[in-house]
DNA sequence: TTTATATTTAGCATTATTGCTAATTATTAT
DNA sequence: ATAATAATTAGCAATAATGCTAAATATAAA
């Protein structure tokens, strides 16, 4: 089982730490987490760029597991996965200690 | 100045998460911090692709601040910057607390 | 049921990243 | 000076990522 946790912690740090890589992605993330949670609409009128490309960076983040999405009526609202995102990171700050 | 230092600062953030989003860079930070210091042909040794393929990815991690190079004869001698990893892993880490 | 709203999916062009082999540079050894 | 070693740079093809507009889906309101 050890050896199956190891793939999937690999996966997962890939997925995050591509995740991160995008500047808007990054800010996204920063602006979900403070307001605490959002809908679509909210995150694509904050930023500069068309409604279906904000709309790809969500989904990229939410299959990276940082966002968490919710259908509520005809809206998505996404949530941060604060955990996930402290997990990876101390992981990776304790082998740097 | 402050203003200045938040552009310096993002535009760290960036190319230390850029940096870390491939696998292979992510190994070769892990097992350069590890085996303290390293000249490129140990890296390059030590993974399953061309040499020159890693010359770049490691040339990416010293243009992010991750590692540092020195000459050293006709060898290059890379060791880790850990106190940058950790310092933006951890102003990451506090945001989201 | 028609219309408006919220959002995603499709499809496409542009740019960036990756990885390779061949060529080049720099240094040491003979 | 020549040859060998360590490593990078150049150049190219293949793949992936980004961003756009137009089209589609799903829900709510009239």
């Amino acid at each position: 089982m050890a050896k199956l946790d190891g793939i999937k912690e690999i996966k997962t740090a890939d997925e995050v730490f591509s995740a991160l890589a995008h500047p808007m992605r990054r800010q996204i993330l920063l602006s979900i987490h403070y307001r605490g949670e959002c809908k679509a609409g909210d995150i694509a009128a904050r930023f500069d760029c068309s409604w279906p490309t904000t709309s790809r960076h969500l989904a990229t983040l939410v299959k990276s597991g940082l966002l968490t999405v919710d259908k509520k009526g005809r809206a998505r609202v996404y949530r941060s996965n604060s955990q996930l995102l402290s997990d990876v990171l101390s992981r990776w700050a304790t082998h740097f200690s």
